[in-house]
DNA sequence: TATGAATGAGGTTTCATTCAT
DNA sequence: TATGAATGAAACCTCATTCAT
C-alpha cells in the first residue's frame, strides 16, 4: 500500500513555471514524432521530467495537451512572421527575400517545422482547432505573402500576375519540404539535398516570373 | 437497419474474391477520414458489409490492412501513370500537360487522393512502408515527371534547368492540395476554388519558365 | 507481443443471453457489499464468470450497468408486488396481510432486500435514476399499501385514519430491517432477532389501531 | 489503530484550534452530500478555507476524517440526548415526548441528521467504526428509548408489551425520514409535507397503543 | 503551522485479436 | 468461408498522499 521511498534522491525536484514550457516541448516532438494517438501521455511526462499526474496539474486532458502545444508554436511563430514584415522599406523582391528568410530562422529550421505535418495528420480529429490553425496561420501566413506581392504590383515592380496561385507557388514548397523532412526523410535515409539552395531557386524562379518585360 | 440487398435472390452470384477489395476500400476511405488509430476494425467491418472476423481471413492484422490499403492503392496509381507515359510521341509540353491531366484522371480526382495524407501521417510509424512508399512512389513518380523534362531539354525544346527543383515546382501544388482537401477544407467551409484551373496555371508557369528564350 | 494461450481449456466458454443475467447478479450483490464506488469491474466481471471486457458488451459504463441492476432488479419486484394485490377479494385486514407476506417473499427476503440500501446510497449520484426509483418503486409501492387502507376505509372495516402517515407507520419498518440487515448487521455480529415475527407484530399494531371502536 | 486523543498533551490548549472543527464540519457536508468515495479531500479543504496538506496535520487519512466526522458528530448527539433524558420526572408519555422533541432539536433538524445515510452507505467499508457506531449510537439510543417505555410500564402507564419492537416503531419512522430527506427527496422536488406533524402523529398512535384499556 | 506542486497506484474504458461454432 | 462473443493488454485519468518550502 506504501510505496518505498526512492534512495535519497529528492522527491521532487523544480517547481517553477518553466513546468508548463517543458511538458509543451516535449509533447511536441513526441506528437510529431509519433503522432497524436501514438504517444503516451506518460512519454510525454517522461520525456519532460515528470511523473504522468504533473501533467493533469497543467492541461486537463490530452486533447488540451495537443492544441495548447499547437497554439503555443504558432502563437509565438505567427508573431514572429508578422513582426518581421510590418513596416518593411525596400524593394518588395526584398521584402519577399526577407519573408523566405525569416520563416526559415523561426519555423522552418525549427522543432516548429514539425507542426504542419502534425496539424494536417490530426485535423480531422480537431475540427474547432482545425479551423483555428487554417484561419490563423494558414490564412494569415497567406495574407502576409499576398500584401508583399501586391505591394510590388502596386509600386510597379511585378507584373500583375494572380496574386493567389503566385502565393501556392511560393508557399507550397516550402511546406511540402516541411513535411517530407518530418515524414518520409528519416525512413528514407540521408539524402544530400541542399534546402536552403532549393528554397533560394524556388524564389529566383517565381521572382523571375514577376519581373516586368 | 441496413437491408443491403432488397431484392430476395443474391444480387452478385457469390462474388468471392470481391471481398478483399471492398474491405481494402472501406478501409481507405474510413483511414483517410479519421486517420489510423481512430479507426476502428469493426466499423471497417461494417461498412465492408462483413463481420469483423472476416478482416482477418484477408489480413493478418490493423498494421497488414492498412500495409495493404497502401500499396494496392498505389500499385493501382502507379500503373496507370506509367501506362501513360510510355511511348508518347509530341512535344514535351504536351507530354507534362498529359501527365498532369492523367495525375488528376487517375490520383488527384479520386479516393486515392487521400493517400499523401495518410502515408505523411503514419509514415514514422511503418518504416518500411515510408520506405516503400518512398521508394515506389515518390521517387518513381518524381522520375517520371524528370524524364518529361529531361527528354525536352535533350531535344532542344527546353532550356537547360534544375530537373529536380522543377520537378518540386510542378509536383508540390498538386500534393499539397490533395493534403488541403483531405485536412483542413473540410472544416473551413466550402471555399469557391477552382482546383483545375489552379492547377492548369501552374502547368502554364512552370512551361513558360522552361521556355527558351 | 502476443500473451501464450492459457493451457488448454477452452478459452471461450458459454455464449448466451444468460450473460447479461449474471452480470447483474453478481453486480448487485457486489454494489450491496461494498457500495457502487468501491466495487471494481473487474470483480463483477470475476464473479461473473466473464473477463472485464465483456461485461463492456452487455452494458455501456459502470454507470448503466449499476442503473441496469436496479432497474431490472425493481422491475421484477414491483410486477410480482402489484400482481398479488389485483383482484384480491376478502377483507382489507387479509389483504395487508398478504402484501406484507409477499413483500417477504419476493423482496425482504431475497437478495433485492439489499437495493433500499444500494438506492439510497446512491441517489445523490444518480438524479434521473433516483427520481426513477422514487416514482416507480417508492411512490408507487406507497400507493399500493394506501390503496389496500383506502379500501378498509370504504368498506367500513377501518376507522378513517390518515392513510399517509400509516403508510409509513407499515413501511418504514420493513425498509428499515432491509436497510440494517445489509449495513450494520453483518458488524454488529448475529443477533437473535426474529424478523418475521416482528413484522407480524408491527402489522398486529397498526390493524388494532385501525380496527373500529 | 486509532489514537483518538492523545494522553498527555493538554486537551484544550491554545484555543485558536478551530481548524480541526471547520474541517469536520466541512467534510460531514460533503460526505452526506456526495458519499465518501465520490468527495475529494480537496473539496473539503476549499469549504475549510484550509489547503490540502493542512487537513493532513489533523487527519491521518481520508478513512480516519470519515471515523472522526461520524464520532464527533456522534459524541455531540449522544451526549445531548442522555443529558436531556436523565432525571427526569413526570409522566412517561411526556418523557417519550420530550426524547421526541429534543431528538428533532438536536439531530433530526440538524445536519447530523444526514449521519445516518453517510453510516448505512460506509458501514460495509468500515467494519470497526460501525460496529462503533452500532453499539454507541444505535444501540445506546434504542436502550434510551427502551428505558423509558420499561419506566412507564414499571409505574404501571402504560400496558406491558414487546419493548423491543415499540421501540423500532418509536425509531424507525424518524430514521427513515432522515435518510430520504438525504437521498431522494433531493431529487424529487419539493414535496409539501409536515414533517413535525408526522412525528407528533407516530407518537400519538404509539402512545394510544401503550394506554391501559 | 501551512502550503500546494508533485507523485503514482489504481480504476475505467477501448479495441485489436482469437476461436468455437 | 464467415461469424461475433469473448478476451485482456494498454492507455487515459483521478485523487489520496507526501514533502520541500
Amino acid at each position: 500500500m506504501d510505496t518505498a521511498h526512492p534512495r535519497n534522491e529528492p522527491r521532487f525536484e523544480r517547481r517553477k513555471d518553466a513546468r508548463p514550457g517543458e511538458i509543451l516541448d516535449a509533447a511536441l516532438d513526441l506528437f510529431v514524432e509519433k503522432g497524436f494517438a501514438a504517444t503516451r501521455l506518460e512519454d510525454v511526462a517522461q520525456r519532460a521530467g515528470v511523473s504522468k499526474g504533473t501533467v493533469y496539474l497543467y492541461f486537463d486532458s490530452k486533447d488540451d495537451l495537443f492544441k495548447s502545444v499547437i497554439r503555443s508554436g504558432m502563437v509565438r511563430a505567427i508573431e514572429e512572421a508578422e513582426k518581421l514584415v510590418s513596416g518593411f522599406e525596400g524593394s518588395s523582391a526584398d521584402l519577399l527575400r526577407q519573408i523566405y528568410a525569416g520563416w526559415w530562422q523561426n519555423i522552418g529550421g525549427t522543432r516548429l517545422a514539425g507542426i504542419p505535418k502534425l496539424m494536417i495528420s490530426e485535423a480531422q480529429n480537431f475540427p474547432e482547432l482545425a479551423r483555428f490553425y487554417y484561419d490563423e496561420v494558414i490564412l494569415r501566413g497567406s495574407r502576409l505573402v499576398a500584401s508583399a506581392l501586391e505591394r510590388g504590383i502596386a509600386r510597379g515592380e511585378f507584373r500583375p500576375v494572380n496574386v493567389d496561385y503566385t502565393v501556392r507557388a511560393l508557399v507550397s514548397p516550402l511546406i511540402m519540404r516541411c513535411i517530407l523532412e518530418h515524414s518520409f526523410l528519416p525512413c528514407a535515409g540521408p539524402e544530400d539535398f541542399d534546402t536552403p539552395a532549393y528554397f533560394q531557386h524556388t524564389l529566383d524562379v517565381v521572382l523571375d516570373g514577376l519581373r516586368k518585360r
